[in-house]
DNA sequence: TAATTCTTGTGAAGCATTTCACATGGGCGC
DNA sequence: GCGCCCATGTGAAATGCTTCACAAGAATTA
């Protein structure tokens, strides 16, 4: 029974979960898989395929129930909940993200935040003192760290993830332009921002435009 | 004989690029379909196959020269020239976006800025000029802007997309977390980092491993 | 209550992408 | 110069994902 979920599949669920908290405060009672496609340029069979996956939540020849389908997505994506996030590194993109409210929004709260630069060492960034690096791996655990955003120079940022998983996080989102290596119990994701503007590049140059804009 | 190359391809040509940057700088010479692999965990097969569909680069029984590949690749890519990029936002993710090194490195050079906020236009960022967003569609065309990057709330995004379309820019890298309509020409990304999140926090409740990271 | 309408949930079909496997051909050593 | 070795390039097979098409079931109307 329990079949492998595709990336995209997971990556559509997010999709879904944005369209929901837009409808809900619509006041919208009731979504067709229809509408719910419309609203992230899908199609309704993959709205319905995908949800599938995880059960029946719709009632035929009505639709689905807004914010109850709404509640299901959050725990099937694990964010009905708060995470523990720290981030390491508080350089352009690290301080940003500090700032960027659209995580906290979705219960990803940053609460540690790292450097090995001792100008930033204890300044406070929106009432988080910054921790030396060299504390990593103690604090990650004593503070039951459970995500890790990397944001520091992709020279660096293999010794940085050695240590985050020798402090046993199982998550980290990477904004380093390198691949990194991690064992295959841990989930590693990667921001990737240049590529996504060679991806443009490519599509003026060759006149590509791409099928889906997930 | 012209194929649609996939949205996957694309976007693993630009980690053989920048795998071919490291090998150049580490001043290797030659480097096999295998090497390539490893170093971006993908599969010998399917780096020759993505490869494949442009030409054929390489020397059987050696591999393929390491500059030489990767000026193939900047070509396909079209990053083997100068972009003229407008960033428009001056928030905390557009502010970290204008000091981001990387973008400049690949030849996508932030030239022009724009925002709404009186307290925010006419001041300097890295030596440009925030323009008054009233004025987008007039500066996006007299300063040939040919990629626009969007940071701005989601609420107005739209209306800012429907105005640079309107300017006769054809690619669009969108960070504000909505679904944005184009018209079919136009080419827009979305880059969703709360989705990332998610993805990890999916994985983390369901014990599931991504089989691809890119 | 029966007929009608509407939309879900889902096997099966249709496509697309990835992997396999091997012929091909260039380099290098002898 | 010959033969061996090695890695490419590529059809074909295997796998995976998306779309189709329709039975089934719930609401609504007459």
């Amino acid at each position: 029974m329990k079949k492998r979920i595709s990336e995209s599949t997971i990556r559509r669920l997010s999709l879904y979960y944005r369209a929901l908290s837009i409808l809900e405060k619509e006041n919208v009672v009731t979504v067709s898989s229809k509408e719910l496609a419309k609203r992230e340029k899908l199609t309704p069979a993959q709205v319905r395929k995908d949800l599938s996956f995880f059960g029946s939540f719709g009632t035929r020849g009505l639709g689905y129930q807004v914010s109850e389908l709404k509640m299901r997505m959050s725990h099937i994506l694990g964010i009905n909940r708060d995470w523990r996030v720290a981030l390491i590194g508080i350089g352009n993109i690290g301080s940003a993200l500090v700032s960027y409210k659209e995580f906290a929004r979705q219960g990803f709260h940053i609460v540690k935040l790292f450097d090995n630069d001792q100008r930033k060492i204890g300044s406070n960034h929106k009432g988080i003192i910054v921790s030396d690096i060299r504390n990593l791996e103690t604090e990650l655990q004593e503070d039951n760290i459970e995500m890790v955003i990397i944001a520091v120079p992709a020279t660096v940022a293999q010794y940085i993830v050695d240590d985050v998983v020798a402090a046993g996080v199982k998550a980290i989102l990477n904004f380093a332009p390198i691949n990194l290596r991690v064992p295959p119990d841990v989930c590693l994701r990667n921001e990737n921002m240049s590529m996504e503007l060679e991806y443009l590049s490519f599509a003026m140059v060759n006149n590509h435009t791409p099928k889906k804009v997930i």
